[in-house]
RNA sequence: GCCCAGGUGGCGGAAUUUGGUAGACGCAAGGGACUUAAAAUCCCUCGGGAUAAUAUCCCGUGCCGGUUCGAGUCCGGCCCUGGGCACCA
């Protein structure tokens, strides 16, 4: 017979069709069917796919068609992410509205989805962008301003002094603005901020429930939101102004030779009004950019501010200094300096030959050396009056008791997570829905006023937002008023927008509420998947953002998304695929020459998912190989099927049912080949390793190949063998086998075939391998009968004359069996 | 600077429920078959070294040390690479 050639452009059109035809993947509630929500980050919509996102879509899209095989109503929607400031940059190069800009990239970035072959509920979709959607989000800040849970204050931005504009950190170049390349300087303005701080307690206990997620971004998240037990401790000036510092190391508090405060503290600023050097140093500070990866990184320098305070307890004076270390965004922009016990307190101490004091000792009686070096470890305090002797627990009960009576301090809770500032000097963003009258009083924009659409036909300049130049968007009314008003021109940070897109994408439709009671049954998402750089910023806010919509009633889970895939980079010789290090490969230009099959093929074969993937053109090329290869071997074989028939059949869901099973010597070794491969793949499709599922299915395509088709029960093997590897490689490259499926198998269709199951019996042998050491080295290898016990087994490998051959006449001191596996003889 | 990962052949990676045959599967390379030729396809070899040898032996999972009958896997100390650090998304 002749074998029709692979043409996956043909089929993969066709099959595309089919399911549009068939809509396939449209889903709705049902009660009767358990439900799995499946999502994947939406992308921004920069212009073309990129490799990241056909990895991270393929991986979502093997996971939804493998759970729909389980026979679960199975939900993947898909949309964009669109607001964001590469619309505003493009907008600015290529004299196009960030809106138009946008919507086009969208509308070409389907398409190239659609020829993926994901299997999305595009009637779902929803672009961030779009006022249907906003409103809603618009609509719960000012339910979160009525609560006090957003609130308005000030706080440091990048300025960049020439193009009089904001900068964001990615704008910042060593220090210079991207455009200008004038010095970025950090200026302070009005900004609205979130109380993500007021749910840290409950985001941080939380992790704990998260049991589908890796380890490493739960214990990163544990980390950023940094909770800390110490003491805040009130330190006096003579005119009884009090510096607040928190600590973690009450037990050092005699040990404090300095404070050190913020340059933006009010203390410094009081002090920079009656000296022309510290108000030079105040704005020296200011020089640098606001990332914490830059400030972390600076020379640590400081000046005395000429200020002095009393110690709480020793009622020694203490020297005050304005240090470029301190951030005011931490704790309370002021800290109690120790440099006898903090290493970045001691290195500041000697370079400006501050005291140096010993209060803690080794609590194993060594001698405390702290020439070169703080002694940072818990130990017993000494030189601390009362509390000498005290170790860590003990002196910090004493500390805050002390402080406590003397209302001079007080325990503290405190966290490294700081409030989120979601303002943004940007034109393509969500309009704030506050407005402002001529007394700067805010009033939050009514329900029945929503949304606050955003002007799109715009033209862009690169200074400043266009809303501030809109006389018609800015100039409204107090709500239920006459009073002139101001609307806010500021937009929100675009991490808000993708904070609750996993829950609208349960009711995209509703138009009378953020959110219905379809959102209950599709949430938590079953599984979410996306790159680690995710791992903390937007992974919070989703988690905080999903306790909000909770809290005012919308949703009943705590948490949204119960299992996390993080999937690794894509890389080509070695680095990132990016534009600026001009290694990217399209995959568009790899979809046309190969097929969607062959792209997702190799992308899920290359690597684990939570991997780096080292892009190969030529291992693409192999990839397409294996297709054609499994195409031919069901086409070819064909005929001996068909004589194999009253051997094999197969019932309504393709599952095989042996007539008789196969007698044979060659067949039932087939047949064990195949049922261990398939014990592999279900054994590696439940853990998320998709490279080895298609590693064991090229091994049994291996297998089939070698066996002689010629002789009936090892064909019928064969047969049932394709139509395990036809559906187990369903999810990965779902068109080839569709089609494959159709002449295997007839009528069943493949997408909601059910999941081959492994035959017990075929598993069975009469004889296992042992691998034979002696002395813990490899030497060998000893078939024994399945039957034998442990005794059996040791005499015959001491029996064995290849064994004696290394044990000679030494007598043997040990003899280890692992039952079923491994036999080391010790001598 | 701080937090989190990862280092296995020429390359991507594999090594079962966390200790039990290191290198599955694929790519590349070399040799051969088929062909007028090429493509495609098929067969063989393929970590390093010693050796006439597909026999046998030694070495080998970033580096140094430890635990164990046995370590890629566990423990301690380093080195290097990548991700994040709150205005890229």
């Amino acid at each position: 017979m002749e074998i029709p050639e692979y043409q996956p452009k043909q089929i993969e059109a066709e099959v595309q069709e089919y399911w549009h035809q068939q809509q396939s993947f449209r889903v709705t509630e049902d009660p009767d069917k358990e439900k799995f929500y499946c999502l994947s980050m939406f992308p921004y919509p920069s212009g073309q796919l990129h490799m990241g996102h056909v990895r991270n879509y393929t991986i979502g899209d093997v996971i939804s068609r493998y759970q729909r095989m389980q026979g679960k109503n199975v939900l993947q929607p898909m949309g964009f992410d669109a607001f964001g400031l590469p619309a505003e940059n493009a907008a600015i190069k290529n004299q196009v509205a960030p809106a138009e800009w946008t919507y086009q990239n969208m509308a070409y970035m389907k398409e190239q989805l659609k020829r993926l072959g994901y299997g999305y509920d595009w009637s779902r979709e929803l672009a961030t962008c779009r006022p249907d959607y906003y409103r809603w989000e618009q609509w719960l800040f000012t339910k979160l301003v009525e609560k006090g849970l957003a609130y308005k204050k000030m706080s440091v931005v990048n300025w960049d002094p020439v193009d009089q504009t904001v900068l964001a950190n990615e704008q910042v170049i060593e220090g210079k603005g991207w455009r200008s390349g004038a010095p970025v300087e950090r200026r302070e303005i009005s900004q609205w901020f979130i109380r993500i701080t007021d749910y840290a307690e409950e985001l941080l206990a939380d992790i704990d429930k998260l049991e589908g997620w890796p380890d490493a971004v739960r214990t990163m998240q544990r980390n950023w939101i940094g909770r800390s037990e110490g003491i805040e401790i009130d330190f006096k000036t003579e005119q009884g102004q009090a510096v607040t510092c928190y600590t973690t190391r009450p037990d050092t508090l005699l040990g404090v030779t300095f404070i050190a405060v913020a340059a933006e503290h009010p203390l410094a600023k009081q002090a920079a009004q009656g000296s022309e050097e510290i108000a030079n140093f105040i704005e020296e500070c200011k020089q640098v950019a606001s990332a914490e990866a830059e400030l972390e990184k600076l020379e640590k320098k400081g000046k005395p501010l000429g200020i002095q305070v009393i110690h709480s307890i020793s009622g020694e004076k203490i020297d005050v200094w304005v240090a470029n270390f301190v951030l005011m965004a931490y704790g309370t922009g002021a800290v109690m300096a120790v440099p006898g016990h903090d290493q970045r307190d001691w290195e500041f101490a000697t370079k400006h030959n501050l005291d140096i004091k010993p209060v803690i000792t080794p609590a194993d009686g060594s001698r405390l050396d702290i020439s070169e070096a703080a002694y940072t470890e818990y130990g017993l305090c000494i030189n601390s009056g009362e509390f000498d002797g005290l170790d860590y627990e003990s002196a910090f009960a004493a500390v805050a008791d002390h402080l406590e009576q003397q209302s001079l301090g007080r325990r503290r809770v405190n966290y490294r997570l700081r409030d989120w500032g979601v303002s943004r000097q940007r034109y393509w963003g969500c309009p704030i829905p506050v407005v402002y009258d001529e007394q700067e009083n805010v009033y939050p924009v009514p329900d029945d006023d929503l949304p606050v659409e955003l002007p799109e036909d715009v033209a862009l300049k690169g200074v400043g937002s266009p809303l501030t130049d809109m006389p018609e968007f800015l100039q409204t009314h107090v709500p239920g008023g006459h009073a002139p008003a101001t609307r806010e021109t500021d937009t929100f940070d675009t991490f808000v927008e993708s904070s609750w897109y996993h829950a609208r994408f349960c009711c995209p439709d509703s138009d009378q509420a953020m959110l219905d009671q379809r959102a209950n049954y599709w949430l938590p998402v079953d599984q979410y998947v996306g790159g680690v750089e995710h791992a903390v910023l937007h992974l919070l806010y989703a988690r905080f953002f999903h306790k909000l919509m909770r809290d005012i009633g919308l949703i009943d889970s705590d948490e949204p998304f119960t299992r996390l895939l993080t999937q690794g980079m894509v890389l080509k010789d070695g680095a990132k695929m990016s534009k600026s290090k001009g290694n990217t490969v399209d995959p568009q230009a790899m979809i046309d020459q190969y097929g969607a099959d062959t792209v997702r093929l190799f992308v899920m074969f290359a690597s684990p998912p939570e991997q780096a993937l080292e892009w190969n053109d030529d291992a693409v090329a192999g990839a397409n190989r294996f297709l054609r290869r499994l195409w031919n071997s069901v086409h070819s074989n064909h005929d001996y099927f068909q004589a194999a028939s009253d051997l094999i059949q197969f019932d309504q869901a393709g599952q095989a049912r042996w007539l008789s099973l196969p007698q044979s010597e060659s067949a039932k070794a087939l047949r064990l080949v195949v049922h261990q491969l398939l014990q592999r793949i279900q054994r590696d499709y439940a853990k998320h390793h998709f490279n080895t599922v298609i590693a064991a299915c090229m091994e049994m395509t291996n297998a089939i190949e070698k066996a002689d088709q010629t002789e009936p029960e090892q064909a019928a093997v064969c047969y049932e063998a394709l139509t395990v590897i036809t559906k187990v490689l369903a999810p990965i490259a779902p068109h080839i086998t569709h089609v494959i499926w159709q002449r295997l198998a007839g009528t069943t269709e493949l997408i909601d075939a059910g999941w081959p199951q492994v035959d017990e019996q075929a598993l069975v042998s009469d004889s296992i391998e042992y691998v034979i050491q002696v002395n813990g080295k490899l030497r060998g290898h000893l078939k024994v009968a399945s039957s034998a016990s442990k005794d059996e087994v040791e005499k015959l490998v001491i029996d064995d004359p290849a064994v004696k051959r290394y044990t000679q006449d030494k007598p043997i001191r040990k003899i280890i069996v692992v039952p079923g596996r491994l036999v080391n003889v010790v001598c």
